[in-house]
DNA sequence: ATATTTTACCAAAACGTTTTGGTTGTCAAT
DNA sequence: ATTGACAACCAAAACGTTTTGGTAAAATAT
């Protein structure tokens, strides 16, 4: 890799304008698109521009315009560690943004957040002193306050996640409804009957709605729904989900598959089954909601649904630039895919 | 979180000059910490710049001085699933960074790249274009043409991880070569003697180092270098390491524990052993290099040294500000600690 | 032929700082 | 008393854009 001091980098517009024997003005507004300028010396700017690599002080640019095309973004490393927004999901949103940021050029500023008191100064300093135009919104509760916030600031967002109720704005998110349902057409198919759901803490958005699905299929399919094959652990712990898991296995030697609702519960539906010594694929089905991590690395390596992750970041960029044009809001369902390693054997039809 | 829209945010250094009765200049040169303002005075504009939440437009006063008081950071996304920049020690990474930019008010600049040409551009753009004074740099091979550019451009940085050979610049870095030396006086005093190596391609500058620290522990113990017990894979893939090693175990029968490199070398020495139907912690024991994940995700969980990776990103920002200051450059190595999980057994002395 | 609109361009102001190149007043040294 | 040094302040220029409010010429309408 090889980077050189260029020495096309220090052209600026003025010296741009004389070189094509125009105002700044008219240079600058041929590079901004605007229609009074004639489509030959709009075409005869960008070629120059482009040739000497003009490229607008940015400082200058939000300086004058009052707005830096920048695109503000707040990381809670606090929360970086739930499963809401995890590090890898949030990989895979950065990764799919990236694609896109790089080709509409956008900019971006990132900040991060220890706290909640933290996060909040953020969110201030990326709209008041930053002046960022557009930010992306993720950590989502099921209230939000940030949502009312950022409508009355005018500043165009795209939330990853969706709070509970009504909607309207713009969002991306995890059809987690839907996954689950498909989750539970698989283990149907394969005539499973007696199927437990390790859940976490419904008041996580995508746990509330992983659920609705898991209920919604059970009805559609004709079983009742026995309380007793479902669990709901506080804390993220796959020790507590494990033991919680083996009491349930122990007692309720029916159950032939478990739903994990996230990766944690899946490690802990794991150690159960190992020292309850059912051998998972076999004794017992499971299977995971994403876990990247957990279901390639885990001993032995669990079917899982899988979403495209970085289709997330993709339609945020997208709709962000979208909503530069139009001011209509969008929102974005990502789908899963089961990714068949094993863990979910197939019953005799009884 | 409650975010509201602050009437003092649209204080700017005019309205404050006028309030205080002085000149912008100096209210600014007060802020600036210049010595033509005499300290009555700057401590009274101070005050009143926190009472009115004043905060200079970083665009106009990037604009003016011809540097922004941000820092740099690319981030190469094709990089991210390698063991020398996986998510994990990023985020530890990020963190640590992030509890010293809170108070030094360090700005933030983040670009990704999906290649290498992406990468260089992205350099390009925070140096020439977003103007950036200061620059994280990671992803260090052994040889880093970027270094060289980064002293052309005069550009302050801090490289995190090593070039071989000189490294007459800032870095932080984990102290590989010590840890591998921990690693084997541990085993050692758990009177192993037939100790194997799980390697990555040693022209990864930490698996390099890692391997030294190994060597020169066999040497000190006086236990002569076997080179059938050491195994170094060219991909980071779990089934490699596994098929590789279960050749190992097989064949030499004698080793009685194994140093895994590398997360995915760690999965490979599970995934033999449970193949071999060896028990880990009772037939042979494991002992891996970080992994974060696989430690204590994987089943069984893994004893592990891990290194304090947040420091690695807090020393990282204090050495930006302190080469402000001076013009030295500044190292950090990062120790390492053992963290007991059972995978290790002692064995009887002979 | 004249009035009106449209097209294509531009000079100058504005954005909110930092920096330059001063000035004024005070104090100590002569 | 005069000079020099220094402390404390300031007006104006500069940073590189965008935006405002034009103008002149060309095209169109009357």
């Amino acid at each position: 890799m090889d980077i050189c001091v260029s020495k096309y980098y220090f052209m600026d517009i003025r010296k741009l304008a004389k070189k094509l024997n125009l105002s700044i003005t008219t240079v600058s507004r041929a590079l901004g698109g605007y229609s009074d300028v004639s489509e030959t010396t709009r075409k005869k700017v960008i070629k120059y521009a482009k040739k000497y690599k003009y490229s607008p002080n940015p400082n200058a640019s939000s300086l004058a315009s009052g707005k830096s095309n920048t695109l503000g973004f707040v990381i809670p490393l606090y929360g970086l560690n739930s499963n809401t927004l995890n590090q890898a999901s949030f990989f895979e949103f950065i990764a799919g943004m990236s694609t896109k940021i790089h080709s509409e050029n956008i900019q971006f500023f990132m900040m991060f957040a220890n706290n909640e008191k933290e996060e909040k100064n953020a969110y201030e300093k990326l709209i008041h002193v930053q002046k960022v135009n557009k930010i992306i919104l993720h950590n989502i509760k099921i209230k939000d306050s940030r949502i009312d916030m950022l409508k009355k600031n005018k500043i165009k967002f795209v939330a990853w996640g969706r709070t509970q109720g009504l909607n309207n704005y713009s969002w991306v998110d995890l059809d987690n409804e839907e996954s689950a349902k498909v989750i539970m057409q698989y283990l149907i198919e394969k005539n499973h009957r007696h199927i437990a759901y390790a859940n976490i803490e419904e008041n996580y958005n995508f746990a509330f709605q992983r659920k609705q699905g898991y209920l919604s299929s059970l009805k559609k399919n004709k079983i009742k729904f026995n309380e007793n094959y479902y669990i709901s652990i506080k804390n993220e712990d796959p020790d507590q989900s494990a033991s919680a898991i083996k009491k349930m296995l122990n007692k309720y030697s029916k159950i032939t598959a478990i739903i994990c609702s996230t990766e944690y519960s899946a490690v802990g539906a794991i150690k159960a089954c190992n020292q309850l010594n059912k051998k998972i694929g076999k004794d017992i089905s499971i299977i995971t909601f994403d876990g990247p991590v957990v279901s390639t690395i885990a001993n032995p390596s669990l079917t899982a649904i899988t979403h495209e992750r970085k289709k997330l970041g993709q339609k945020a960029i997208e709709i962000l630039t979208d909503m530069d044009k139009n001011n209509k809001t969008y929102t974005y369902l990502a789908k899963a895919n089961i990714i068949d390693r094993g863990s979910v054997c197939k019953l005799k039809k009884k």
